[in-house]
DNA sequence: TTTTGTGAACTAGTTCACAGCT
DNA sequence: AGCTGTGAACTAGTTCACAAAA
């Protein structure tokens, strides 16, 4: 959703000299991958900080900022080469390796994500939805994706091996989803839920919330012309 | 999700002394006003800066900040009157007129949102549906909103008076309807395109993208431990 | 040349700390 | 006594501007 996301205790994810890195600057080079992906497909071999920041209405030194919190990817001169630093940011990211995915809740919005052609890309899988309804289990997603009942959550997470969990349910059934997932080890939640879920101790949340990004724009509304 | 926007040139989005109000700001606001919904559900009277920041792990002077940003609301050694500070809120955030708002693309996304329950209140209401695909226009969502031809797109929107339209098609698609959107005057749109869109003059964009929260999960997981 | 990498300067956002109401 | 409203201090994030490398 926009911008929301909890879980900014002080981990480990620092690079260099101490200073973490913002989830601004993360957000951009999920960005710049994208843009570097076209790129490449398009055969440019080479790109300035200039000209990537001309895309996104960027200052240069910031993306160059970006990036050297990682390394030196870059040639003075030239610019980055763009198979490579695709390369870099794809590991900087951590989509070197197969992130497994599971959804809880398989109403519309599950649906939605399980089909979602950006989740099922770059090195990410949708392994499994869950749901409670007896209509829904046992079946599949258009994309393929079984439907399991929430009652084999715990076992189904444990062999496919899940990392992020994406929560799609109803209002005031996300903690308790939550405190279970979390159980099983998995360390990263996207959450869909519009309600406040306790921080857990290395969890990692990042909260979707539609209504907060509607009330963004109409606050603008409200308070332009 | 989470956090990505554009449009953010500096609008008349100003309060006081010049300052703008930032997205964070907002953010909060809205996030306030649930709490402060659910605390007058609850016959709560008054509450403090404190109390509020306790149950959001924020800071008691940034939430005086967000508040005096639009008005001296409190009363020293008391709080805030829950019912009066969520009527203020509301009307800060523009909810106390009715915001009308179409959905672009009626697959899964689309009917999600349609169906969402956070959309569909506190003066907000989901008008129409638009898609392509015969075999959906002419029905309706599950909660009632009629499914359009995209044909009729001008027409609905200009007779429907929509606010606010959410863009929920696939990708390569969002530009041409962003500026068919535009030209009827419509100045928000929540975008669900995973494509970067060209900023209009005096159109609002909140950008909604699922992948680049599910890669900052996946930077965080690489990175921790 | 051109463009990176980066300290210094600047801007925005948050927290501190306290005077001043109630 | 308790809590707001707010200047001052601090922290984070961005832009400037330039030396160094290709």
């Amino acid at each position: 959703m926009g911008k929301d996301s909890s879980g900014k205790g002080p981990s480990s994810r620092r690079e260099r000299r101490g200073r973490a890195i913002s989830e601004s600057t993360t957000e951009r080079l999920s960005l710049y991958l994208r843009c570097l992906t076209q790129l490449e497909r398009a055969g440019v071999e080479t790109i300035s900080s200039k000209a990537l920041a001309d895309r996104f209405q960027l200052n240069s030194a910031l993306i160059r900022k970006d990036l050297t919190y990682f390394g030196a990817f870059g040639m003075r001169g030239v610019g980055y080469k763009v198979r490579e630093l695709r390369t870099h940011i794809v590991q900087i990211l951590g989509l070197d390796r197969e992130l497994r995915v599971a959804i809880i809740g398989a109403g519309n919005l599950g649906q939605a994500l399980a089909d979602y052609g950006g989740f099922n890309s770059e090195g990410c899988r949708i392994v499994a939805l869950f749901d409670v309804s007896p209509e829904k289990v046992g079946t599949y997603s258009r994309g393929g994706v079984p439907v399991h009942h929430v009652n084999l959550l715990e076992q189904i997470l444990q062999k496919e091996q899940v990392n992020i969990v994406a929560l799609a349910v109803p209002s005031g059934e996300g903690q308790e989803l939550l405190d279970r997932v979390a159980a099983c080890g998995v360390r990263a939640v996207l959450n869909f839920v519009p309600d406040r879920l306790l921080p857990i101790e290395g969890l990692f949340i990042r909260n979707v919330d539609l209504k907060i990004q509607l009330e963004g724009l109409s606050f603008l509304l409200a308070h332009s012309r």
